[in-house]
DNA sequence: AAGTCAATGTTATATTATAACATTACTACA
DNA sequence: TGTAGTAATGTTATAATATAACATTGACTT
């Protein structure tokens, strides 16, 4: 309860929305929770089935902006009880994909909970190598245009974008 | 002699250099012989050692604009006499990325030819998923962005681009 | 209760990649 | 000329990532 309280007063404090949130100190319970529940609503609006499993696995990558290797949610999954032979993680994983809950960084071979769920999109991402965390950009804000001769030349369906650098904060932190 | 007269004549008639020219009917001898040619120039220029097993590599992988897989190359490799164990592949594939010669696409687990040898840079790929070639845009050309808070908050040190898509020619061939 | 179907469980194996050490073959230079 | 050093290649083994194929479960339907 009271936590709560402390919760939404630094949610006050906090600045105007940030492209690199993730990356930064922020109030991840409330952005855990928010999260959540606007997983748990997709979930009713498109009529999917939410299983613990698929809840689980959801909650592993919404953790804390880091992505998860699938060999690692597995390991995650056993401490839980559930089976945790690799198809189990890559079929929950390819779900959550398909409708947009989760992605794959090809860099890394893991995976991330979605930022903005529900908009079909062709994210960006930025990778931090250094606290390995990662924040999504979404189409409109990355600002992220192709000149006409690209356009007209190949017909866009998906776009991988991924941006590895150093993140804001651990600029911070690398001038010691 | 002959057939050079005709690459010659056949150049001639090519459209204005062409970010999708990859995709493209074009001269593909004399593409392939130019881009040899620069490999062989960058070694000198570098000091490089151009080994049998490097040069037989990165033709492997000029020959038609289409990726290929490290065990794919392998087998080549191993039609040519060459030892094909997993390491030979690798070693010589990342002796040729770090010297910008090649690039790994992600998306599909495999290598191209770099379209751009020299330029240090951070290329965009086109990836026809219908003929499964692939052409290399680099910066400029592409003219990608990102604005300015991006830049702002997160130091870009590496990008991922990877566009999956239909090429302008399959595009044509689509249309039945 | 029997049938259906989606989800999960299980076994086996495919695909991609690397670690660690051995051999070769070229270079330098004593 | 021979030998020490080193870069490249060769070899063996195994790690890491991912999928195929089939079995079981459990909820819902009729």
């Amino acid at each position: 309860m009271f936590k709560r309280k402390i919760s939404s007063i630094m949610k006050k404090k906090q600045t105007s929305p940030n492209i690199s949130k993730n990356f930064m100190d922020h109030d991840h319970e409330l952005c855990f929770e928010s999260a959540l529940k606007d997983f748990k609503q997709h979930f009713i609006e498109k009529e999917l089935k939410l299983t613990p499993l698929r809840l689980k696995v959801f909650q592993l990558l919404l953790k804390d902006h880091r992505p998860l290797g699938a060999y690692q949610i597995l390991d995650l999954l056993r401490k839980d009880g559930f089976s945790s032979t690799p198809p189990i993680a890559y079929r929950v994983l390819d779900f959550l994909i398909e409708h947009g809950f989760v992605h794959k960084i090809k860099k890394l071979n893991a995976f991330v909970a979605c930022s903005h769920p529900g908009n079909s999109h062709s994210p960006t991402f930025m990778i931090c190598r250094k606290c390995e965390k990662v924040a999504e950009i979404n189409e409109k804000e990355s600002g992220l245009k192709f000149n006409k001769e690209t356009s007209s030349e190949f017909k866009i369906e998906e776009a991988i974008i991924e941006l590895i650098g150093i993140c804001k904060n651990c600029t911070k932190i690398e001038v010691i």
